[in-house]
DNA sequence: GTAGGGTTAG
């Protein structure tokens, strides 16, 4: 008894095609009992099978067959195929990185297909064909496949078909531009409910919160058939988070009760996430725990909720509670402690997540990257850098920014360059990486070279931007470039100049000898400044031997914070320079009659992937003794050392 | 058949 034709049709129609050999039986076991002829969906079925399948050795083209076995069939037999391959990978949810390009190649299959209904004699284009062509369309990267579509849909005069119209300003809104979906939508004769939510969620996407909600209004005043719905509300409610209106919010959250709106889980979650935007995570909370069945994405908001607010202990107990986790949560609790600076824990959490077997993502590499850059891991580091090879993860703007960064900080500049070249595509944080990299490894005219080009390719360099560039000229004492950067930032960029700036530039003038011009600016900035600024001014003081200003400056730091120990050492160093002994005793003396104390300082190392805490005088250490060795050692060599170069300097040799 | 919530870089 052969298996019934339901069979098969189940078969062919699971989310993930059988593998090619098993196809190929199944092609020829339909042929023999007559089933491909029939008015069944089998031949259709047949056919987007193998145009989803992936070719190999043997046989390279399966697209053929499915050309094939379409050609005498009515559109809509291509209309199914072409579906099966817009919404391929759907259900496991769109993924940059592994598995995404690959999503793409048979997204674009789409195209081939059409191509054929368009040659075919037997069928043509309709209205049920756009909707999935469009839907494909949009998740190419190219625009132009789309462009022609949609003149093949004037044409064809299936503009007035409400769902080619939504579908076309759903592929306007992804990969053109909104003022085109915006006008699709105003000139439009049909327009329904989704219309209205594929305007308003496209506004929403490219994080235009007031024009989301611009239409959300005349929606409510204007239209009274299609009224506001689930899905318009999550798009209402997540703009008003990006504004972050608690008000607002408050206010649609009571529409939303006040109008029957069906508050299903997903809205719920819309909810919760724009009261933690806006800042309420009590309210937050309250939603939370209103929610009865409760998703991945609810518990993963509560998370970023107290992550967000640095209550890591709270998100690290809503994490443990939670009974099945995706990539989402843990990337999550991640940030959080990333963002906390937690950045042991950070890497802790990464070893949690690979003994639990959960793949890590591009975001959790970022993270990663992020925690070994403040750490200074630079092992670590590396090894992330060679899972990303190694996985193939698509080195994207923000992966490859942090891997950048990475390298620069710890340590290795001339690897960090060579990231830099080989990343893609680059926007102005990955610029801003880079020189920033290069100004603090003290390549200063490279900084300023890479400045220079980054304004030739056409970013536009912000306040960090800056800092770096700035830091660069104070490195290398380049005062006239350091001037010319720092008016260039307020007359042609308008960026505010901010406390770093402005101490970058105090530290440049001062080194250089400008000790009024340094003074005057300090004066004359629109901030107090800060410790930074009178310890810059400080140090010029001391080094160009102005001992008035020296003291107007240590005097302004004692002011700032009183406890620190440290200015009281180095005024106290600054008349021992100029000998004035007599000065230096006084200052401690009083140092010792304040009973000011060092406060203890913390450095950490990482060895063979493990980081390293030590603070002054800490014997925590199970190696410590050995430490303190080695410390006594080259504190030995160093004094040696300086004695020769004293010796050298003096010309005794 | 078209629309919808959560994690990322300087």
């Amino acid at each position: 008894m052969p298996p019934p034709p339901s069979r098969f049709l189940a078969l062919l129609s699971a989310r993930r095609p059988p593998p090619l050999r098993r196809l190929l039986q199944v092609h020829a076991h339909l042929l023999a009992a007559g089933l491909l002829s029939s008015s069944s969906d089998l031949p259709s079925r047949l056919a987007a099978a193998y145009a989803l399948s992936t070719a190999d050795a043997s046989f390279p083209s399966p697209l053929h067959h499915a050309l094939a076995l379409l050609a005498p069939l009515p559109a809509s037999a291509y209309n199914a195929a072409i579906r099966a391959l817009s919404s391929c990978g759907d259900d496991e949810g769109y993924r940059h990185g592994r598995g995404g390009a690959g999503v793409v190649v048979v997204v674009r299959r789409c195209l081939p297909l059409y191509r054929a209904l368009l040659r075919s004699g037997a069928a043509r284009p309709d209205h049920l064909t756009f909707p999935f062509l469009l839907k494909a369309c949009a998740r190419l990267r190219e625009r132009g496949y789309g462009d022609a579509v949609l003149g093949h849909v004037l044409r064809l005069g299936l503009d007035s078909d409400v769902f080619v119209v939504n579908a076309a300003t759903q592929f306007l809104a992804v990969r053109g531009s909104m003022s085109d979906a915006h006008r699709l939508f105003d000139q439009s004769t049909v327009r329904d409910l989704v219309s209205w939510n594929t305007l308003i969620g496209g506004y929403v996407r490219r994080g235009n919160p007031g024009e989301a909600l611009g239409l959300f209004w005349r929606m409510v005043a204007e239209d009274a058939v299609a009224r506001p719905d689930e899905v318009t509300m999550i798009g209402a409610v997540s703009a008003c988070g990006q504004l972050r209106d608690l008000e607002l919010g408050r206010k649609l959250h009571a529409f939303v009760e006040g109008n029957g709106v069906r508050c299903t889980v997903r809205l719920m979650n819309a909810i919760m996430d724009m009261y933690v935007k806006c800042g309420s995570l009590e309210l937050a909370k309250s939603v939370f725990e209103r929610i009865e069945h409760r998703t991945v994405v609810s518990w993963t908001t509560m998370i970023v909720g107290y992550a967000k607010f640095g209550f890591m202990d709270d998100a690290r107990r809503v994490f443990d509670e939670m009974s099945d986790r995706d990539v989402f949560p843990w990337n999550a609790l991640m940030t959080g402690y990333v963002q906390c600076k937690l950045c042991k824990e950070a890497l802790a959490l990464f070893h949690e997540m690979q003994e639990a077997r959960v793949e890590p993502d591009e975001i959790t590499m970022v993270n990663l990257l992020t925690a070994c850059s403040h750490l200074g891991a630079l092992e670590m580091g590396m090894w992330v850098h060679r899972y990303i090879e190694k996985h193939r993860l698509v080195l994207s703007v923000a992966l490859g920014t942090s891997l950048v960064d990475m390298y620069a900080k710890c340590g290795n500049i001339e690897k960090a360059v060579h990231v830099f070249k080989e990343i893609p595509e680059k926007n102005a944080l990955t610029w801003t990486a880079m020189i920033c990299g290069l100004a603090n490894h003290g390549q200063a005219s490279e900084a300023i070279e890479y400045f220079r080009a980054m304004i030739d390719l056409g970013q536009q360099p912000d306040e960090i931007t800056f800092i770096g560039v700035l830091s660069a000229c104070c490195h290398a004492g380049l005062v006239k470039e350091g001037r010319e950067f720092f008016s260039l930032m307020d007359t042609k960029y308008h960026l505010e100049r901010k406390m770093k700036h402005y101490s970058c530039m105090i530290d440049l003038l001062g080194r250089a000898g400008h000790l009024v011009e340094a003074e005057q600016l300090a004066k004359t900035m629109p901030m107090e400044p800060d410790a930074v600024v009178w310890g810059a001014i400080f140090f010029a003081c001391r080094m160009h031997g102005n001992i008035s200003l020296g003291e107007k400056a240590a005097m302004k730091l004692v002011e700032i914070d009183p406890s620190d120990s440290g200015i009281y050492v180095l005024l106290a160093n600054m008349y021992a320079e100029a000998n004035m002994r007599k000065k230096a005793d006084k200052v401690r003396v009083m140092m010792r009659h304040l009973g000011v104390e060092k406060v203890p300082g913390c450095s950490c190392i990482e060895l063979n992937g493990v980081v390293h805490e030590f603070i002054v005088k800490d014997k925590s250490h199970t190696d410590s003794d050995a430490i303190y060795d080695c410390l006594h050692e080259i504190a030995l060599q160093i004094r040696h050392t300086d004695d020769l170069l004293n010796i050298s300097a003096t010309g005794v040799v």
